[in-house]
DNA sequence: ACCTGGTCCCGGGCTCGGTTTT
DNA sequence: AAAACCGAGCCCGGGACCAGGT
């Protein structure tokens, strides 16, 4: 299941919620169509794409900055709206007669955490540019490279934008590059990611920067989200600056304390959210913390597994051994505990979870390690009960 | 020496569109 | 039209080997 997939689902069952009117404006793993207080990056991105507004391909790109810092927000946005000018003229020109301009080239915007494969990415590809789903399975990716070039046959190109490059789980911009050659029309791409440019394994020819939110701007993104999600006064604006400040120009983090104490006020049967409940739902935000949108882009398995873990007494959790026996035990886990342990390794190894040592040994051997979620828990367990169903 | 935890890697086989045969 | 077959990706299980402790 994808992320729009548990989005929409949310929105369906927050009937009798009082002060939580709209989660999806709230998630920190989802985007507005209009982003807030990023006006100079947007003039910036749309100068780099300036080529495609007289019908020629732009340079390949790369923007790049901190977690939380409105990256994909900027990106997502602007790639969907072009992409949807581009489909416009398209579906037009049988219709009008009038002189036609150089036609916008397609933009497909692809998030790497969905297509961590060379075959997913050309999935994603093809599925942006026509009209019924692509196949994801059952032929070779030679297979959906011939039909990608059936697409572009008549037009000039097409403009890829991949989100998330050089996480753990995703491919490099060098990779996806690579991937997005040999094609018989040129594809130009438009990578994002946290890498800077001098560590990143690709040559774009313009890089553009992004820095974190000033504190003012985090504000104006926690107001824009909250007035949409949360009802009137259930935040004062003492509280969003409060959370602005200690997000510290993460926009993610200051969203995740948000919803934390949303779920929180909740649960204790409040009304709005008092200053305990946002303070606890703040601190329930780990720091560092590692991408809400990480950790649902895992497979299924894999979120069901740390879904279990987070649910763990804190005993069950003070060694991998301990609390491997204890997910694989678990109701609606069909998995050995072979692999549960080598999943709960690699979570670690990808910072999705954190090891601690753990004083809970019995003296011989290598000391265990206890596991620590890096993930904002109460936000995942609100949106992992929506798939559960 | 011995024990337990941690790292790394690989191949079998499952899944599921697409393709061919009946 | 239906059934059988094919083949691609990748999930899963397992195990060899390394690390860090008594």
């Amino acid at each position: 299941m994808n992320l729009e997939e548990r989005i929409s689902r949310r929105l369906r069952r927050t009937h009798g919620r009082q002060f939580v009117r709209d989660y999806a404006a709230l998630s920190p793993a989802a985007h507005p169509e209009e982003p807030v207080g990023r006006g100079a990056m947007l003039e910036r991105l749309l100068d780099a794409l300036e080529p495609t507004f007289a019908g020629e391909l732009p340079p390949s790109t790369y923007l790049w900055g901190p977690k939380g810092s409105g990256k994909t927000a900027v990106v997502r946005a602007t790639v969907l709206q072009l992409a949807a000018v581009s489909r416009n003229q398209r579906e037009g020109i049988h219709t009008t007669t009038r002189k036609q301009r150089p036609p916008t080239p397609p933009f497909v915007y692809v998030d790497a955490r969905e297509a961590s494969s060379e075959f997913a990415l050309l999935a994603s590809v093809l599925d942006g540019l026509v009209d019924r789903p692509a196949p994801t399975q059952g032929v070779s990716t030679a297979d959906i490279r011939s039909r990608i070039d059936r697409q572009l046959d008549d037009r000039d190109g097409a403009v890829v934008a991949v989100d998330h490059l050089g996480e753990p789980r995703t491919m490099t911009a060098g990779a996806v590059a690579e991937v997005l050659t040999g094609f018989d029309a040129p594809v130009s791409w438009l990578g994002v990611g946290r890498t800077p440019p001098a560590e990143s394994d690709a040559a774009p020819e313009i890089t553009l920067q992004l820095g974190a939110y000033n504190r003012h701007a985090l504000v104006d993104v926690v107001t824009d989200r909250t007035s949409r999600g949360l009802s009137r006064d259930a935040l004062t604006h003492e509280q969003i600056r409060e959370i602005a400040t200690r997000a510290d120009g993460d926009a993610h983090d200051a969203l995740a304390g948000v919803v934390g104490g949303a779920v929180i006020a909740q649960r204790r049967g409040n009304t709005t959210i008092f200053p305990d409940d946002l303070d606890a739902g703040i601190e329930a935000v780990p720091s560092p913390c590692v991408a809400l949108g990480r950790v649902l882009a895992l497979p299924t398995n894999w979120t069901r597994v740390l879904a279990v873990l987070i649910d763990l007494d804190a005993g069950a959790r003070d060694s991998v051994t301990e609390a491997t026996r204890a997910i694989a035990a678990t109701e609606g886990i069909e998995l050995s505990e072979s692999t549960v342990r080598r999943m709960l390794y690699e979570l670690a190894e990808d910072g999705i979870l954190e090891r601690r040592p753990s004083d809970a040994g019995n003296g011989r051997g290598r000391p265990p390690s206890r596991l620590e979620p890096a993930f904002p828990t109460l936000v995942f367990r609100e949106l992992f009960d929506e798939s559960a169903d």
